[in-house]
RNA sequence: CGGGGUGUAGCGUAGCCCGGUAUCGCGCCUCGUUUGGGACGAGGAGGUCGUCAGUUCGAAUCUGGCCACCCCGACCA
C-alpha cells in the first residue's frame, strides 16, 4: 500500500484529510458524515478522555448520563436554543420496522408513529434542566455539578473527519448554582481547565476570550471559548464555556428556596469539548511525513525496532531490547517492542513516523557490541546513538522535552502568524497574504461584524480575556473602539 | 441544500468520446534470498467496473434515478 500523503504546501486539506486516514486514526462510514474511529485513533481520544475526566473529578465533577432521545417539546421551550439547532437535528417519528407487504423488504411501519417525536440531542440542555427540576427544591441542593461523555448529532451539509461529521463524541458539563457569581466562576474555571488541557496534554497554545452576540452559543448570555490557531492561518474553536444565566432554569421552571426563603431562578452553566480536538491536534503538530503526537497523548510514547539477521540474531537482539521494555514500563512510559518479522526495519521506521510515535529505539548487533541503541525523536526527525545504560532516564527526559518542543514550536508558529490591522485594506490583504490571527479595532456592532463575514469570510474568534484596552477606530465602520478584537478565517 | 468534479481488485489508476466481459503500479499469498530508512527474484490469487433501472443481440463504455466522496458556496463544535 502506499502510503504517501499529499504535503502542506500543496494542499492543505487533502494532507489532512489523507493523514487522518492513512496514520489509521478515522475512516469515512457507510453513513453519510458519520465516521468511524479506528483504534489508533480512539486510543488518542480515550488519552483525552481520562486526562479530561480526572480535571473534571479533580475540581469537584461527577459523571452521569442522560438520554440520547429528547422530546420535541422540551427542546422548544428556549426559544433561542431551538432557533440555534432546529436546522440540524435529526428526528425520530417512528418506533417500528415491517416487512412490506408488496415484497418491496423493510419499511417504516406508519402505523408506529410516535405520538411525539424525538430529537436525537445535538446537545443536552432541555434534557438535563427537565431533570434537575426535579434534583432541585433548596440551595442546600446546589451547586450540581455533573459532566457526561456522549455522543450528539448535528445534521451537518458538509463534514470533515474529526472537523466536522455528523455524530461526533464530546462530554458535556452541566452545572447549577445559586447565584450568577457563582455560575461566573465555574464557567471560567472550566475554561481553564480547558486552556490547561489543550495547551499542556495537547501542547497547542490558545487564547482564552469570549465570544460576541453573533458568536454565542444558542440559549447562552455568555460564551466563553479557547481558539487555537491551525498550521494554514485558519482559526479552530477547541472548546466553549457557557454562562447560561437563568434561562434554562425560568424555561423549565427550576427554582430553588433560597437561604433567606425566597423563591429563585437556578443560574447554569455548560461546557464542552469533542473529538474535534483530534483535528486540532492533528493541524497544530504534524508534518508531510506525517502525524507528530505530544507524547502526554501518543498511544505508544516509543517503539523499539529491533534489527537484526536470522532467528539468532533476533533472540539476541530481543534479550536488551526486552530488558528495555521493563525499564521504561516501570517508569509508566508506554513502550512497544515491534518485533514482527513480517517487515522490514525501514518499513517499520516509515510506519511509525506516519503515526507520530514520538519516541524510536532501533536495536542492532552493532548496538549490542557497543552497549548503545538509536534513538530517534519524531518532532525533529533526528536521530543519535545512545548509551543503553540508563536509557529509560534519557528517553523520560527526551520525552518531557518533545512535549515542550512541540508546545513551543506551535507558540512560536502562532506568534508568525498573529497580526494587527488598522485599517480595513490592510486587513483584508493580511488575510488574503498570510491567514492567522488579525487583531483590529471593532465598533461592537453586529452589523459590521457580519459585513466583515460577509466580504472576507472572517469572523470575530473573541474578544480575549484581559484583552489590553487602547483608544482605535473600527477598521471598518470608522466608529470609535476601545479595543482589539481577534478576527481570523475559522474552522 | 445549490454549483462543479469523481466513483474500475485493499489503495492509486488505464480503458469510456468511437459498446464486444478490463490495463498497469503498489499492496496481498507461496517459495527462496534478505533485514542499520518503505528489499529482490520467481510463481500465484483477487473484479456482479458505486448502485438501481433503461436502450441494445451485447454496456465499464450510451441514457436516467439514487448513493458516497472531494472542491466551492450557505450552515456549523
Amino acid at each position: 500500500m502506499s502510503k504517501e500523503l499529499a504535503t502542506r504546501a500543496e494542499d492543505y486539506s487533502k494532507w489532512y484529510n489523507d493523514l487522518v486516514v492513512k496514520a489509521d486514526l478515522a475512516d469515512h462510514s457507510a453513513v453519510r458524515g458519520c465516521m468511524v474511529i479506528k483504534p489508533y485513533g480512539y486510543g488518542i481520544w480515550e488519552k483525552m478522555q481520562h486526562a479530561l475526566d480526572k480535571m473534571f473529578k479533580d475540581t469537584g465533577h461527577v459523571n452521569a448520563y442522560f438520554p440520547l432521545f429528547i422530546p420535541k417539546s422540551f427542546f422548544s421551550k428556549e426559544a433561542s436554543h431551538v432557533d440555534g439547532f432546529a436546522k440540524e437535528c435529526a428526528v425520530v417519528t417512528h418506533y417500528r420496522l415491517k416487512n412490506d407487504a408488496n415484497g418491496g423488504g423493510i419499511v417504516v411501519d406508519n402505523d408506529a408513529k410516535l405520538e411525539e417525536e424525538l430529537i436525537v440531542r445535538p446537545t443536552s440542555e432541555t434534557i438535563i434542566w427537565n431533570t434537575y427540576k426535579g434534583w432541585i427544591q433548596s440551595y442546600r441542593d446546589l451547586p450540581i455539578l455533573v459532566n457526561q461523555w456522549a455522543n450528539v448529532v448535528r445534521w451537518e451539509m458538509r463534514t470533515r473527519l474529526f472537523l466536522r461529521t455528523a455524530e461526533f463524541l464530546w462530554q458535556e458539563g452541566h452545572t447549577a448554582h445559586a447565584t450568577a457569581e457563582e455560575a461566573i466562576e465555574e464557567t471560567k474555571k472550566m475554561l481553564d481547565v480547558y486552556a490547561d488541557f489543550v495547551e499542556n496534554w495537547m501542547a497547542v497554545p490558545v487564547i482564552k476570550g469570549v465570544k460576541t452576540a453573533n458568536e454565542r452559543f444558542a440559549g447562552a448570555l455568555d460564551t466563553y471559548c479557547i481558539e487555537a490557531l491551525m498550521q494554514d492561518g485558519k482559526a479552530l474553536q477547541a472548546g466553549t464555556s457557557h454562562f447560561l444565566g437563568q434561562n434554562f432554569a425560568k424555561a423549565f421552571d427550576v427554582k430553588f428556596a433560597t437561604k433567606e426563603g425566597n423563591q429563585d431562578f437556578v443560574w447554569a452553566t455548560s461546557w464542552g469539548v469533542s473529538t474535534r480536538l483530534m483535528g486540532a491536534l492533528v493541524m497544530s503538530h504534524s508534518d508531510d511525513n506525517g502525524l507528530v503526537l505530544p507524547p502526554k497523548l501518543a498511544p505508544h510514547q516509543v517503539v523499539i525496532v529491533p534489527i537484526y539477521k536470522g532467528d539468532e540474531g533476533l533472540k539476541k537482539v530481543s534479550e536488551t531490547a526486552l530488558q528495555i521494555v521493563a525499564k521504561l514500563k516501570a517508569k509508566g512510559i508506554t513502550v512497544k517492542y515491534d518485533d514482527r518479522d513480517t517487515q522490514r526495519p525501514g518499513w517499520k521506521f516509515a510506519e511509525y513516523e506516519l503515526k507520530g510515535v514520538p519516541v524510536r529505539v532501533a536495536i542492532g548487533e552493532r548496538d549490542l557490541a557497543n552497549g548503545t541503541v538509536e534513538v530517534a525523536r519524531r518532532d525533529t526527525l533526528s536521530k543519535e546513538t545512545v548509551k543503553a545504560d540508563g536509557i529509560e532516564n534519557y528517553i523520560e527526559q527526551l520525552l518531557n522535552d518533545i512535549q515542550s518542543n512541540l508546545y513551543k514550536i506551535a507558540l512560536e508558529r502562532r506568534a508568525a502568524m498573529t497580526h494587527e490591522a488598522n485599517s480595513y485594506d490592510e486587513f483584508k490583504k493580511l488575510l488574503d497574504e498570510k491567514g492567522g490571527f488579525i487583531y483590529a479595532h471593532w465598533d461592537g456592532t453586529s452589523e459590521t461584524e457580519e459585513k466583515i463575514k460577509e466580504e472576507t469570510k472572517a469572523t470575530i474568534r473573541c474578544i480575549p480575556l484581559n484583552n489590553k484596552q487602547e483608544a482605535g477606530k473600527c477598521i471598518y465602520s470608522g466608529k470609535p473602539s476601545t479595543q482589539r478584537v481577534i478576527f481570523a478565517r475559522a474552522y
